[in-house]
DNA sequence: GACCCTAGCTAAACCGGTTTATCTCCGGCT
DNA sequence: AGCCGGAGATAAACCGGTTTAGCTAGGGTC
């Protein structure tokens, strides 16, 4: 099966090349009478015109790209990326370049060589690191980018974000409020700028609040988690920065023998039906609709949009079972003993 | 930033463009010393060719494609499609052109159209319908294309499949090893074609067999499984199509009071973190190998090899704690009062 | 009637590659 | 000397669009 061309078009209509393209496009140049005769062949032909060619032509590439850096065996787990990208879908008429790699460097080879092949109109960056280098390279490179997640002014680059650092303000401020003192996070990744973001709210908010590392896998949430309720004076809550690590971390809890919540209080970032069924206490946020306002951002810098930056809505603490008021203090006993064998 | 173009090359090097072109690709028809002359200048210029003008003259696209039928909310939740992409990933030098729709027909015209606009060489075909209008479709337009994950032969199209059949089989075997007589299943969509094969592995080995619809959903998982705990001889062990119904499942059983595994035995199909965490047995299989697989076999028929059926290995079945022996039978009670209320 | 303007169209160049036809030069053979 | 062949290179066509320059016919103005 052979597609028409263009060129098929102007033979059966009888007319050029050029006058095919601007009845096609709408343009001025051919009367009304030849533009709804082209437009008639067109359609009984089923022409569509070749992105490909049409690309050529210094016009757009009819694609935007998306580049995730993940050892990919994880990636299934990460509702989020999902979400985000159905979001980012439902928002763009264009086509949506997915690739997985699994270094930064390869991440930045590949924005250069898209751009290089002139294969994509404007790409997202998400994971943004403190001091990315990717920001720079966007700019140098003059494609249209927007920044996803990263809290605000990154360079010339647009960018849509929430505010990590009031969100964990008010889980902490809910935790105190249900009488918690002692309180704990478990990390993400250190290199992600939200990470430090959450980081700084949480020290300013916690006095001698511990934090250990993680990297959002289920091990370490379980490692950490352990470690925590090791200490000699234990925390009675503590906050995740993902799903996966938060569960994790209830079922160490509970085969620990520590009851949750009436011992200890967990808090998951970002909702997920993990949280849902695990009936974990979780910030949730719209990730969906956070894609979408991501993909409506890049469509309007592509479009010459002078590049702005969104803040997305606060995300809400949804309480479920994993949250309750801290146990009470004993007195004078500053170092209970531990409930870990 | 202009990136440079062949033409610059061809300047730079002092030879014509289609010399440039030659050496580039090893091709003969220049001598040594001027290819390594045009490979040192086109390294130093940062030379990357555009693939958008190597596919207009009728070369290939560099990408393949995937088009996804989903509500796009419901996307996350559903891990597996995450981890088979990663897996073709893994396995491809080219782009992933990825698209969610919200319905059958918005998937064809999106083929048509890739095809159409020469974005892509070759498609997935996932979800395959019993009928479906797509193996039809990719033969006419001459499309290379692998059916994942429907039971083989298909059209000419080449398959990368697992034995739906023979897994459902060995769950049966296994429950009834274990003593279970009343078994049931909550289905998955009826028009997807595993769905059917699934169903008649079923009725085929278990006699008497109720079998509840569902969707995929944790709400449709909930309420056949209520359905078949209210029935008058309620079954000992039910089989789900996913996981999410699996899940959902438990916690309706947990909320009547119907023990798991004493009482009632769950098996999902498809393993995951969710499976992992609710500690539920599951048919197990590596969907990121599967990915991978899928991609080998796109690329070999891209390539032009003849299309090849190639099976799965089968689903391993990883045994946790929501299965069991069957409850003791009550003889003479045929009809034993329901657990719920 | 001479002039200009514009609508409507065509021819041709261009985008950045690949591919084919052609041309030149050089060496070997009879 | 004359002929042939092949290597090495180039010019030009081509892919399927967009865009610009140019051409023509018709109408209005003075």
């Amino acid at each position: 099966m052979k597609r028409p061309t263009i060129k098929d078009i102007a033979a059966a209509a009888g007319v050029s090349k050029g006058a095919v393209s601007l009845a096609l496009n709408g343009r001025s140049g051919v009367s009304e009478r030849t533009r709804s005769r082209v437009l008639e062949v067109a359609s009984t032909l089923g022409y569509r015109p070749s992105v490909t060619a049409r690309a050529l032509s210094s016009a757009s590439a009819d694609a935007v790209g998306l580049v995730l850096v993940r050892p990919p065996r994880a990636l299934g787990d990460e509702a989020f990326f999902f979400q985000l990208i159905a979001g980012m879908q439902s928002e763009m008429s264009c086509a949506l370049l997915l690739q997985v790699v699994d270094s930064r460097e390869a991440e930045i080879a590949l924005y250069q060589r898209w751009w290089a092949e002139h294969r994509v109109d404007g790409v997202f960056l998400v994971d943004l690191l403190v001091s990315d280098p990717r920001v720079e390279l966007m700019s140098a490179l003059g494609l249209p980018a927007v920044v996803v997640g990263g809290a605000g002014h990154h360079g010339e680059l647009a960018s849509v974000w929430a505010d990590d650092y009031a969100a964990m303000t008010s889980v902490v401020e809910y935790l105190k409020s249900l009488g918690h003192q002692r309180i704990a996070r478990v990390a993400g990744l250190a290199s992600l700028l939200h990470t430090v973001r959450r980081d700084s709210a949480f020290a300013s908010s916690v006095v001698d609040g511990v934090v250990v590392a993680g990297d959002y896998t289920a091990e370490s949430g379980a490692r950490a988690t352990r470690e925590l309720l090791g200490m000699a004076a234990p925390p009675t809550a503590i906050v995740y920065d993902n799903d996966v690590m938060a569960v994790a971390g209830a079922e160490v809890a509970a085969s620990l023998g520590v009851a949750v919540p009436s011992e200890l209080s967990l808090v998951a970032w970002d909702d997920s039906v993990l949280c849902q069924h695990g009936r974990l206490t979780a910030l949730s946020r719209d990730t969906f609709a956070f894609g979408a306002r991501a993909a409506r951002a890049l469509v309007a810098v592509i479009g010459g949009a002078s590049p702005t930056d969104v803040e997305d809505v606060l995300p809400e603490l949804v309480v479920r079972g994993s949250t309750g008021t801290a146990p009470a203090v004993q007195v004078g006993c500053e170092h209970p003993t531990p409930r870990v064998r």
